[in-house]
DNA sequence: CGCCAAGGCTGCGAAATCCGCAAGCATCGG
DNA sequence: CCGATGCTTGCGGATTTCGCAGCCTTGGCG
């Protein structure tokens, strides 16, 4: 459930310019070979050119286009809680002035793992994943609260992770 | 040859079955290998190697192994704006009753993309992925609401997602 | 209409990788 | 001492990756 990027290709975070349609979404034919890295990340091109009705060297610059555009990445996901990580929680922020500097100060944080502007009573939804209670306190309490901007938050400590997909573009 | 689809290490959604520590958490080695894969998920094994410090074959049978257990997966994630899908929110759900029934309930439906049980103001968190604003409404105030045991839910939608990153383990 | 450039696809070898397997070691625990 | 476990080295064959040379279609343009 989790994962990321690398070297050549590596896109460490997204953040608008990458997530900003670039360009027109991907037609039918690249979302079903994203379709197939879906469901394994390593599948061989050949594999998916059957799939897809490509042949190899076609799925293969395609791939490497969508990767170079970084529309998708292909990476290694885990539970954060078989990896020794023991705390994790949903932090709802409210914000005066300038919701996005906030963002970026939030999104700057390794703990942050997830990190989204909202519309609602929360104008900014944060996900941390820290090692144990007094780590999670740290965050939520010292730093977190530190950013300038930041009135107040509101926290939601896991309690058992029931779903986490990566099933985007296939329904 | 890929009618195998099903087979051995697909997990589409993960449960307390697999998430529960269902052995000790990786030692340094296999971090390092999961840490290499976050940086890219179709790295070689000679490669992966010779940056942890193993031959090829170690390096393989312990991916094997990290895959069939479930302690991670190799997949490719998008960002689900860049392929088609206009509305995201989190939503907030108060339950009465048993909460983790509900949580199975919406765990079923394929726009809840990560369900959640937390402590604090909300019994479940939910993300939420479709198509539109129509589709989206569809989704929270029928189907969500209409699920037993669901006393009343909060909605914050999506302005503009600044970060998502895949690197547990990492720090 | 004709020409050309660009983009996407196919088909190929060549190189690299994957994968199973066997033999040899070292460690750990009963 | 024995058995189980995990790693290494080595090996060959199957598979996959990768670069490159065509080919074809599309779109711009005189």
């Amino acid at each position: 459930m989790h994962s990321d990027v690398v070297a050549s290709r590596s896109a460490e975070h997204r953040d608008s310019r990458e997530s900003r349609n670039g360009g027109s979404p991907p037609d039918a034919v690249s979302l079903a070979i994203i379709e197939q890295l879906q469901e394994d990340g390593r599948r061989p091109y050949a594999a998916i050119g059957k799939a897809v009705g490509l042949s190899e060297a076609a799925v293969r610059q395609r791939v490497q286009k969508l990767l170079d555009q970084g529309v998708m990445q292909i990476v290694a996901v885990t539970d954060p809680l078989t990896v020794g990580f023991r705390r994790q929680a949903m932090v709802g922020v409210h914000v005066e002035g300038d919701v996005e500097s906030v963002a970026d100060a939030l999104t700057a944080m390794s703990e942050c793992e997830y990190v989204v502007m909202t519309a609602g009573s929360f104008d900014l939804m944060v996900e941390i994943v820290c090692e144990d209670d007094d780590h999670l306190l740290d965050v939520i309490n010292r730093r977190i609260r530190a950013v300038p901007g930041v009135r107040s938050t509101e926290s939601f400590v896991y309690l058992k992770l029931k779903k986490q997909t990566y099933m985007w573009g296939t329904r």
